[in-house]
DNA sequence: TTGAAAGCGCTAACAA
DNA sequence: TTGTTAGCGCTTTCAA
C-alpha cells in the first residue's frame, strides 16, 4: 500500500492531551454527537451517551475549557477582586461564591487590587483578557478609566459589601451609613453617652464613621472622638488607638471600632491599663469574626452575613450566564448587631 | 458594482469585543504583526510598534486569553488549591502566590477541597479542563486517583507548605517533624518538663504533634498529654481542649498548640482559670499570626514564612512555563521559633 | 437524534 | 522584520 497523501506541510503539536475528537473516535460518533452526550445528556441516545462515556472514561478524557469557551464564549471562569485576601472580612464571602460557583461548573479567579488603586487597572485588565462570564467586586473600584472599561466590555458584575446608589450592574450589600446608625442607638438604649469610634480608613469604613457620627450629633450627645487607622486593621492599631483616644483627654464610655480586630486590640489594651471593660468602656466590633464570641468578655459585633453575600453573588452571575432573567438586581442582606458582654 | 461574491453561508457572531484582527487593520499591519507587537515589541519594528500601539489605544482592545491560550497551550492561568480559605494559615502564601504571579502577567484560579477529600476529585478535573500552566497544591491531595490525574495532566505542579520525601514534582516547605523536636528542645531550654499539646487533626498537625511526643519521650521526659481538635482551628476549640487538659489530673507546665488562634484559646481559658501564663504555663503557638505579638502577653510562635513559600511557588512555575531550566526541584524555606512573653 | 461545515481569536511554523 | 497559512479543540449553525 502506498501512501501518496501528501505530507503534511506544517505540524502543531497541541498539548498532546486526549480531545474529543479521539473520544468521539473511539466511540465511533462525530465529535459533536460526543460533545452534546457531555454537555447535554438528554440530547443524546442512550446507547450513544453509553459508548461516549466509555470512551471518555477509558481515554481519561477532561474537557478543554479554553477551547469550549472560546467557541461558545462561555469561559465558566468568574473573576473575584478583593483589596488583599488578608484582611479577615471578606473571606467567608470568597468560601461561598467559590461553592456556589463550583456546584454549577464554574470557577473563580481571584485578583488583590490593594488599598490603593495602583494595580487597579493592569488588574482589570488582565481579568477582562480571560473574558470571565462575572466580575465579583468587593471593595471600591477606584479607578474611573477601570469602571468605563468594566462596563465597555459587557462582562455582568457584581458589586458586594455595599449598597450604593448607582451601582454598576447588580449590588449584594448593606448599608454601611445605617450601621453606624444603628450602632450609635445600641449604645444610647445601653446609656452611653459619649462616643468615640476607631475606625480603619477604607472607603466603607469610614461612611460607618460619619454616619456615626453625625447619628450621635443628631442624638444631642457629645462629639464622637474619633480615630483614623490605616487599612487592613490589626489588633496592634486597636492598641495604639485607644491609647491615642486615652490622649485625647475627653472622657468617652463606649467605643465602635470598624473591626473586631481593632475591638480584640482595644480589650488588650484596656486590660493592661486596668480599664474594665464593659463597666467603665462599652465596646462594639464589625465583623462578628468566630473569636468575637469565644474571647472575654465576648465583643459585642455588628454581624454581616458574608456568606450570603457570597451565596447570592454566585447566583447573581450563573443567572445571567444561564440567560435566566433576574428577579431583581439588588439585594440588602442586613446586619444584626450581637448583643454580648461587651457592651 | 454588482456584488456576485456568495453571501456567507452562516455567520456566527463573536462575543462582539475588538479583535486582534480589527487593530491589526487599523494600524495597516497583519495579525500576526500586532501579535509580535503586543507580546515581543523587540521583535518589531518602532514604526510598527507605534501604529499597533496607537490603534490598540483608540479601539480598547483587550487581548482574548482564551484564544491566545488555546494558540500557545500556554494558558497564564495557575490553580492553587487549599483545603479552605477561611483558616488563616496560607493567606499569606496566597497572597504573595498571587502578586508573584500577577507581575508576569499570570492569574490565579482558587479552589477549596475542603478538610475532606469530598470534592477533590471534581475540583481536579475543573481544574485540569482549564488547563493551567501551573497547579500549587497547599494541603494534602488525600485521592490517590487525583495524584495519578494530576501527574497524567503534566501540568506542573507545586506542593507546598511541607516537606515529603515523594515530591509530585516540585516543593516548597518545611520538616513539621522538625517543629515538632525544636519546640521540645526549646521549652527544656526553659525548664519545662511536662509538656501537652493540643493540635488539629489535620495530616500535618499531625506530624508536628507526633514528632513533639516522640521528642519528649526521647528526652526521657514524661508522656505528652495531647489532645487532638478537628481542623480547622478555632480560638473556641483552644479554650475546650485546655479545659480537657485539665480534667486529665496530670500536670503539665508547657503547652504547644498547632496554631496560634488555639494559643489564644488558651491563654484565654487560663485567664479565666486563674492560671498563670507563663509563670504556670509556658505557652507555644504555631504560625505567628499577626497578633501573637501583640496580645498580652504576646505568644510565642512557631514563624513560618509563608511569604516566601507563595513568592517560590510562583517562581517555580513561571520559571517552567517560560522553558527556564530549575536550579532545584525543592526549596527548605525552614522555621524559627519567636521568643516572646508566654513562654 | 445525528452529522458536516465553519469558525471562535489567537499564535506556531514556515517562507519571503 | 513581516506575512501566509494552518491549525489549537471545541461548539454553533444549518441540514438531514
Amino acid at each position: 500500500m502506498t501512501s501518496d497523501a501528501p505530507a503534511p506541510r506544517r505540524t502543531r503539536r497541541g498539548s498532546g492531551a486526549v480531545t474529543l475528537h479521539d473520544v468521539a473516535k473511539l466511540a465511533g460518533v462525530a465529535p459533536i454527537t460526543a460533545s452534546r452526550a457531555l454537555s447535554a445528556p438528554s440530547q443524546v441516545s442512550a446507547e450513544v451517551l453509553r459508548k461516549v462515556t466509555e470512551a471518555v472514561g477509558r481515554t481519561g478524557y477532561v474537557r478543554n475549557g479554553l477551547a469550549g469557551g472560546l467557541a461558545s464564549t462561555r469561559s465558566r471562569l468568574v473573576a473575584a477582586v478583593i483589596p488583599t485576601i488578608t484582611g479577615p472580612v471578606f473571606l467567608q464571602t470568597i468560601q461561598a461564591l467559590t461553592e456556589g460557583l463550583a456546584e454549577h461548573g464554574y470557577q473563580l479567579m481571584l485578583g488583590q487590587s490593594g488599598y490603593a488603586n495602583s494595580r487597579e487597572d493592569a488588574l482589570l485588565e488582565a481579568i477582562i483578557g480571560r473574558r470571565p462570564d462575572g466580575i465579583v467586586l468587593t471593595g471600591i473600584l477606584h479607578s474611573a478609566q477601570g469602571r468605563r472599561r468594566l462596563i465597555a466590555s459587557g462582562i455582568p458584575v457584581v458589586e458586594t459589601w455595599d449598597l450604593t446608589p448607582t451601582p454598576l450592574d447588580m449590588l449584594v450589600g448593606f448599608s454601611h451609613a445605617d450601621v453606624g446608625r444603628a450602632v450609635v442607638d445600641y449604645l444610647r438604649s445601653k446609656g452611653r453617652k459619649r462616643l468615640a469610634v476607631i475606625a480603619g480608613d477604607d472607603e466603607r469604613s469610614m461612611r460607618r464613621r460619619q454616619a456615626f457620627e453625625a447619628a450621635a450629633r443628631a442624638a444631642k450627645l457629645a462629639d464622637v472622638i474619633s480615630v483614623e487607622v490605616p487599612a487592613p486593621t490589626t489588633l496592634k492599631s486597636g492598641r495604639s488607638a485607644l491609647g491615642q483616644l486615652l490622649q485625647a483627654r475627653r472622657k468617652f464610655d463606649a467605643v465602635f471600632c470598624s473591626s473586631d480586630l481593632l475591638a480584640l486590640g482595644v480589650m488588650v489594651e484596656a486590660r493592661v491599663r486596668g480599664i474594665d471593660i464593659p463597666a467603665q468602656l462599652s465596646l462594639v466590633g464589625f465583623g462578628d469574626l468566630d473569636f468575637a464570641a469565644d474571647v472575654e468578655p465576648s465583643i459585642t459585633s455588628v454581624h454581616v452575613d458574608g456568606e450570603a453575600i457570597g451565596r447570592q453573588a454566585a447566583r447573581f452571575i450563573i443567572d445571567r450566564a444561564e440567560g435566566r432573567a433576574a428577579e431583581r438586581n439588588v439585594v440588602d442582606v442586613g446586619f444584626t448587631i450581637v448583643e454580648r458582654a461587651s457592651a
